[in-house]
DNA sequence: GACCAGTTTTGGACCGTTCCAGAACGTACG
DNA sequence: CGTACGTTCTGGAACGGTCCAAAACTGGTC
């Protein structure tokens, strides 16, 4: 009752089970009716090539381990589909594990990975640092997708341009007639690049002064919190610039317990276009990182680099554009 | 340069590969000292054991396979959390899939899964009706988790109790004064009995004339068009239950854009309690189904399925809660 | 009919584990 | 001292594929 083997369809189509390994890779040195009769057998008993056979022999698994950081932060599933897709085009096939799940309970995926010796390794979005990742790293191509850490050697990153994307979402506020403007931080090098960016185009406008910024933590209570102090201070700024969507929903909702309308009384700009801001009853103003192709380069980052694992590592950034929806308005004053 | 193997563990430890397998699948008749020798070696060399080597040897891969529907709606996020760890528990590891990203594809997942020989499979949410999946359960242990259907021989189905958590919401709404209540209808089984049992409670109540119900396709869009449809009635439901989450938020901006207010002259419920409804600025009453029991159960089911695979196939259903928040109070004119 | 060059086909080694039967080593007992 | 019995350890046969060198077929030429 066992599912049936490469010899079983071989003695059923009567040729040898080299010959069915041949057919079955697609080999154009079989005579035609050979062929027929392997097809055939394998039809006839349902026979599936065994994975774990098949990648221990060849020495590859034709799959790639993809490290999410949490679920329930939705700006990656896009990211993830133009990942797939590439992949998919290419052979390999994708294995998810989301690291907020497992952390919990103690599991390092890296480990899981490297047991099932997948050919390489896409980590999603900011981990928190691991020094098993590092090792991983150093084992077998790995690329970052979508963050723009840990930097390590032979490592490629391919993210959004959070400079460029923060620089964009400024501007708009800006040209719109809001001076005195917030900003939820966020983490990592991500948080810091979008700060720094928005910093640096209030300064080029002479608004440094006005500016104000809390921390947040990429959740919406986060955003929510961050939100609360950056409005009760004596001048309230006009408009937000929120660290990702979800803060900016955090923001939404303190901006309505506070009784400010928006945009009317308060903009706000939320980061990654996930679906969540794309709910027509929020309607964010948003920066588009292209995630979709930010997956797909990574894919192909991580296929030229298990093609060539010496390569120098890069760095390669998408360019966002600005998502214009509902929260956003020239200040209530003019 | 190759990962090193149990043999050259074996040779460093000055034992036999015999050995270097027996201490590390923990048999308690080793030497100590050997049993030290053996760690240090593996320590050393940075040894990982193989996974398609042990899963060909052991004939099985202590793998289970995780088929999504779509990673857009977030309702499964607890599910999985309780799946996965229960899994984990029993030492199995979970690998996901997701169909809607690969649909597009033209890939069939359950292939990726039987050729991987997963040790099991677990559908999560209602799954286009595939040929394959019934082909793959009568080969796998399988179980349907947060879905009422396929029902399949020797496949067991864990899910939250449809007819009881509609039957939470609606006599919710009725209890707060509403006569006159809408309902968005969802897909399949699951979407045919919370129907089913709105419709019952309201015939309880005699009440089956003021209903009204409209087909939802379980997205924001879908809610949106319905409760348009709903509210465009020439005697306007003051309330509505919704088939999810998501098509609540849906109804939610229909009744906004037509200038009512949520809940004074409109009341909503959701269902599923996805973070989506804890969002502040949402706050939808919903019925929670228990996800994270409904996952640890359907883990359970597996396992318990795995051990013995002809016991016959049971239906085990949860009990739902109803999460009161901010969408639902008495009708304006009481 | 022998020989040659291609084209097809095949047997067997190998990939890195597990598992089993039996070997080697005590230790206790008659 | 020989034997029996535990305990601990080992060699080798799987597991189900791939891949390579060599064997077995072709058909054509001299």
């Amino acid at each position: 009752m066992r599912p049936p083997t490469i010899r079983d369809v071989a003695e059923r189509a009567g040729v040898s089970k080299s010959l069915v390994s041949l057919v079955l890779r697609g080999s154009e040195q079989v005579r035609p009716e050979k062929r027929e009769a392997v097809l055939a057998a394998v039809e006839e008993l349902g026979y599936r090539p065994n994975a774990a056979a098949r990648s221990l022999s060849e020495r590859r698994t034709r799959t790639v381990g993809v490290l999410l950081h949490d679920m329930r932060n939705p700006w990656f599933v896009e990211l993830l589909d133009g990942l797939n897709s590439r992949l998919h085009d290419n052979g390999l096939r994708m294995l998810l594990a989301d690291g907020h799940l497992n952390r919990r309970l103690g599991e390092d995926l890296t480990r899981t990975f490297t047991e099932l010796r997948v050919d390489g390794l896409i980590a999603v979005g900011t981990l928190p640092p691991s020094e098993a990742l590092r090792a991983a790293a150093a084992q077998v191509p790995t690329v970052v997708a979508g963050a723009r850490e840990p930097t390590l050697p032979h490592v490629d990153v391919v993210a959004g341009d959070d400079q460029l994307g923060a620089r964009l979402a400024t501007e708009h506020l800006i040209a719109l007639g809001h001076r005195r403007i917030g900003h939820i931080a966020g983490d990592g090098v991500v948080g810091a690049l979008r700060r720094h960016s928005f910093e640096t185009v209030m300064r080029e406008h002479g608004l440094l002064d006005l500016t104000a910024v809390e921390r947040g933590d990429l959740t919406e209570e986060g955003g929510y919190r961050a939100t609360v102090r950056l409005l009760s201070a004596p001048e309230r700024p006009t408009a937000v610039l929120a660290f990702n969507d979800m803060s900016c929903v955090g923001a939404l909702s303190a901006a309505e317990e506070l009784g400010l309308r928006v945009p009317r009384d308060l903009s706000l700009v939320g980061y990654d276009n996930t679906y969540v801001s794309r709910l027509r009853h929020l309607w964010l103003t948003t920066v588009d990182n292209a995630s979709h192709d930010v997956g797909r380069r990574a894919a192909q980052c991580l296929l030229d680099r298990i093609a060539d694992p010496a390569r120098p590592a890069q760095v390669v950034l998408t360019t966002p554009t600005l998502e214009i929806r509902g929260t956003t308005s020239p200040p209530a004053g003019r």
